[in-house]
DNA sequence: AGGTGATCATTA
DNA sequence: TAATGATCACCT
């Protein structure tokens, strides 16, 4: 185990000591082994970087630098530094979301103070050649922020007029909605529109590619 | 069951 | 091929 972090200088000390490394070398480091794929084992990575870094907030609804409110994030992206995938950030409270703001969510305070780990990799490659880029950390402008908050309520103000149905991944600016399940057949309760008891598809919070794309080409490059 | 870490795989 | 919808592992 590695102790966390306690100041944001001693997190970006760690962060840059693993930039430029690739996974092979870290997990040598480390004396971690390496799965074959990512097809069983998604999370590997983030969770593999986290501990190396030294995260300690678990499965808590909060940052994974607890003390030092940071969010870690790691970012897919191929060696022309093309963003490759969505960035998940929370779930979507749909069945217990009374006295929930956007000042008090979880969904804010992770995006509040998010540490980038860019993760280079060529699709079919072995794991271990993925590349670890530099690590940036990024706190949203007053325009990002102000956009953030309004496509978390275009979503909260669905859920809670009990409007469910209307729940899709085409709103939002920066954020969207998507699944977030073992599976399809997966239900949370929920409340319809007139109030009943239902159940619905959990979904999450997610960063949009193109946004995240916005970062990398602000920070990876000149 | 519902959080965390995400990527996979099919559709449009 | 980008975007949406589906899925996998681990933890409490």
């Amino acid at each position: 185990m590695i102790l966390p972090p306690t100041t944001i200088k001693e997190l970006k000390e760690r962060a840059q000591q693993i930039a430029g490394v690739t996974i092979g070398e870290l997990a040598n480091r480390h004396q971690a082994n390496i799965p074959d794929d990512l097809k069983r084992q998604k999370g590997w990575q983030g969770q593999f970087i986290e501990s190396c870094l030294g995260a300690d907030a678990g499965n808590l609804s909060e940052p994974d630098f607890s003390k030092i409110g940071v969010e870690l994030k790691t970012l897919p992206i191929d060696f022309s530094g093309r963003v490759v995938e969505s960035t998940y950030i929370s779930v979507v409270n749909i069945s217990n979301h009374q006295g929930v703001t956007w000042d008090n969510c979880a969904t804010k305070h992770k995006l509040e103070h998010i540490l980038w780990v860019p993760i280079a990799r060529n699709k079919n490659e072995a794991l271990e050649n993925s590349r670890i880029a530099t690590p940036f950390l990024w706190q949203p402008s007053e325009m990002e922020a102000n956009q953030l908050k309004q496509d978390w309520e275009e979503v909260m103000d669905l859920v809670v007029l009990g409007h469910l149905g209307q729940l899709n991944a085409r709103m939002g600016e920066i954020l969207q909605v998507r699944p977030k399940a073992a599976n399809s057949r997966v239900l949370t309760d929920a409340t319809d529109s007139e109030g009943n008891h239902s159940q619905t598809l959990p979904r999450g919070f997610y960063m949009r590619p193109q946004f995240t794309q916005g970062l990398i080409d602000r920070y990876l490059k000149r």
